[in-house]
DNA sequence: CTTAAACTGTCGCCAATGTGACAATTGATA
DNA sequence: TATCAATTGTCACATTGGCGACAGTTTAAG
C-alpha cells in the first residue's frame, strides 16, 4: 500500500489527527504493513502483547467466547482506528479475540517502538491517556447500552453507529455490510429476534434489508429509537 | 480524621501502594477530607470534574439513570479505592452519578492539584495510565459478566467479589450488607428474582440470608457458579 | 448452467424473567 | 414499648426472547 494512501485513512481519525507531526512521524517510522485474509487471527485472548494496531482497510471484529463456545462480538473496528494499547501499556494479556473480516490490511507498530516513544516525546503519555478515556467511555457506554435499552433499542443504536463510522469514511453507500446472524452476536441476542426487528424497521421505511447487507434510509429514526 | 489513619487506609490499595513516596505524598498534600451523609450525592452525571476522589470510610455508590427512572448500578466502591480521574484528563463531564451509602468519608484532590502533578512528576503519567487500564480491563469483564452469565451465575460473580473485597479491608466479617432491592439493581434484574436466586443458594448452604445483609458461608462454591 | 453454501423469513413452543400484590418480619426511633 | 419504614418471602400472570425447524432466496464457485 501506498505510503500516501496510509495517510489519508489515517488522518480521517480525530485522535490520529490530534497528534503533532514529529509524534505521529515517529509512530509510523518503525511500523509495518500486514496484509490479513478472511477470518484470520490477529491475536487472542489472553495472548501477550504484540503491538499496536490500526485498521487500514477491511475490518476487525473484536470478540470473546463464552464457555459454551458462543461468540460475543465487542465492536468491529473500521479503518483508521487503532486499538490493542492496553496490554502494551499493563504488560498483561489481551482481553479479546481480534480476527479480520474480509481481506484487511492493518498497521501494526512494534511493542519497542511504542515504548520507545514514552522515552522519546514527553507528550506521548498525554495523547495514550486520551486514547484511554475514550477506551473507558466507549465501554462505560456500552454498558448503558445493555442495562438502559430494549433490544430494539440497541440494534437501533448499533445500526446509527455503523452508518456514523461509514459517513466518516465518506464510503458513497450508506448500506451496512453484515449479516443478520452477525448483529445478533453483537446485542448478544438470537437471529430470529433480531431478524423480527429488523422486519418492523424495514416497515416503518426506516431501513431496507437486502442479501447480506442494510441500507439505511433514516438516521434520525433509527437515533430516536435508540432511546427506549 | 487522622491523617495515620488516613495513610493506613490508603496503603491497602494496590494501586496507590505502587506509588513513590514523593509522589504519594505530593497527592495527599493539597487533598481535603469530606464527610458525607448517607445518599448525599458527591457528583451527577453531566457534572463537570471538580476533583480525584478515594473512599476513606463507608462507600459510594456509582450509577445511572433509565429515561424510565430506574436505577442501574455500576459498581459501589469500598475504602481505599480512586475513582473521578477520566473527567479530569479529557475534561469532559461526569459519566455517573455518585451516591455516598450511610456516612462516608472521602478524600478530594482538587483539579488543581491533580493537573500540577502532571507537571511536577513526569512519572505521574504513568500510574494514571495504569489505573485506567485497569478501569477498562474491569469495566471489560463486567461486559463479559452480563453477557455470557446467568443472573444467577452474575449474582455469584458479585457476591463473591464483594466478600474479596472485605477480607482485603481485613473487616472481620464475611456478612454482606446490601438489600436483594440493590442487589436486582446491581445486575439488571428485579428483586423478586434475586431473591429467589438467593434462596436456592442458601438451600445450598452456600449463604445464609439476613435481613439488610448476606453471610458467606462457602466462597470456593459460589467461585465455581460464577461460571454458569 | 449447476450446485452448494450462506443468508433470510417465519412459525410454534417453552423457559426465563419482569411485575403487581400482599403478608410477614426486622430494625430504628420516638 | 409502640410505631413505622424498610426489607423479605411468595404467588399468579404476562411478556420477552431463545431455540429448533424448515422453506425460500441470493450469491459465489465450478
Amino acid at each position: 500500500m501506498q505510503s500516501d494512501n496510509v495517510r489519508k485513512i489515517l488522518s480521517q481519525n480525530a485522535w490520529f489527527a490530534s497528534l503533532p507531526d514529529p509524534l505521529a512521524d515517529k509512530l509510523l517510522e518503525k511500523s509495518k504493513v500486514k496484509v490479513l485474509h478472511d477470518q484470520q487471527i490477529l491475536h487472542q485472548k489472553n495472548d501477550s502483547a504484540d503491538g499496536f494496531h490500526c485498521v487500514l482497510t477491511g475490518r476487525v471484529r473484536i470478540s470473546n467466547f463464552t464457555v459454551e463456545g458462543k461468540e460475543l462480538v465487542l465492536t468491529w473496528i473500521q479503518p483508521g482506528n487503532w486499538f490493542g494499547e492496553i496490554s502494551l501499556i499493563d504488560s498483561q494479556p489481551r482481553t479479546h479475540d481480534a480476527h479480520a473480516e474480509g481481506s484487511t490490511t492493518i498497521l501494526k507498530v512494534p511493542t519497542s517502538a511504542f515504548e520507545q516513544l514514552f522515552k522519546e516525546h514527553q507528550d506521548w503519555s498525554q495523547y495514550i491517556m486520551r486514547l484511554l478515556c475514550q477506551r473507558v467511555r466507549a465501554t462505560f457506554s456500552l454498558i448503558d447500552e445493555t442495562g438502559c435499552l430494549s433490544l430494539k433499542g440497541q440494534l437501533c443504536k448499533r445500526l446509527s453507529m455503523m452508518h456514523q463510522g461509514l459517513e466518516e469514511q465518506q464510503s458513497k453507500s450508506l448500506q451496512i455490510k453484515i449479516s443478520q446472524d452477525a448483529l445478533a452476536r453483537l446485542i448478544h441476542s438470537s437471529r430470529q429476534t433480531v431478524n423480527k426487528i429488523l422486519q418492523g424497521l424495514q416497515t416503518d421505511k426506516v431501513i431496507v434489508l437486502r442479501y447480506g447487507k442494510i441500507i439505511i434510509l433514516d438516521r434520525r429514526a433509527l437515533e430516536t429509537l435508540s432511546q427506549i
